[in-house]
DNA sequence: ACACGCATGTTATATAGTAACATCAAGCGC
DNA sequence: GCGCTTGATGTTACTATATAACATGCGTGT
């Protein structure tokens, strides 16, 4: 977000009502399918998330916490994250230091962004890794995760 | 580094002596040709740099950068680190917090590495990026920027 | 000399993340 | 039910990372 941008923050317009309620859901679904438990502050933190316009920093989701503005102690938002990220319910941006609701789920855990540096969009995509796999293995390297971030300027701040 | 690892730090050696002046010396060069100045505090850090067997943190800069044990004050290691990636001579990396000298002088300035989640080792090489910048095309982005990032388990370390 | 632009020095503060330990709550064998 | 184990949470304090704001210095062109 540089200081000539004027347009809004984010490129999603985050779940509200119905859609939040389906969200959280099919979370709880996926939870109980593994054997893993969706508990009240993981479950703030995501529908945290999901409701964002955009990436969210993580003193954002401790300021925002709690219901009645009281906010939470780091911990409680950085082990939610911790889990959330593990079941593949959210990803960190690495460059931004912001977190974001996974919008492709469960289809493979790595994460790549387009970040729009302008109004501070991310929108993720699925990442083609095949280059990257076969530099890694021309080196001998046994990858477990990659992060793909390209900045630049989404469609609608090229315009503006 | 997990625990379990005894490996040493690192991919490469550092660099010294002649070679580490020959660094420094290219360095000045294409600074001279670009109009830009290898200041004093900005030639400190890229040696420290150049010097290490991996990846920095900024505040082991800091505490290094003095020749006599003195640490120098952060904006002036962050200043200099933000010069050096402007010019393509350092970068950062983000999933480490942590810099890098450029490995591959002046190739792009896309930086992409293969990191050792044991050891710390952190491998640079030139991404194929063919694949996300279609993506990126595909939804209207203008990228200006990528960093890619894979994590996993040098040679060295998946024997050990 | 003088002004301009850029780099640096300096102080203070903002932001991000974690260690360590106490407490709580669910599942399980008995 | 009882007590044990395990994983999650609550709480305090702290460490690590990064930047804002303003003063000072320094080279360059006129």
């Amino acid at each position: 977000m540089n200081a000539a941008c004027h347009h809004e923050d984010g490129a999603h317009h985050g779940l509200h009502g119905q859609a939040l309620r389906l969200a959280l859901t099919a979370a709880e679904t996926r939870c109980a399918a593994s054997q893993e438990r969706l508990t009240l502050p993981r479950r703030r933190v995501l529908e945290l998330l999901l409701e964002a316009h955009g990436p969210l920093k993580a003193y954002d989701l401790i300021a925002a916490f709690g219901s009645g503005g009281e906010p939470a102690k780091p911990p409680t938002v950085y082990r939610a994250l911790d889990f959330l990220e593990r079941q593949g319910f959210a990803h960190r941006i690495e460059s931004l230091n912001a977190y974001v609701p996974c919008r492709l789920d469960g289809r493979g855990h790595s994460a790549a962004f387009l970040i729009c540096d302008c109004c501070g969009a991310a929108e993720e995509f699925e990442p083609d890794l095949g280059a990257g796999i076969a530099a890694a293995a021309a080196r001998g390297y046994a990858v477990s995760a990659v992060t793909l971030e390209a900045r630049g300027l989404c469609p609608v701040c090229q315009v503006g």
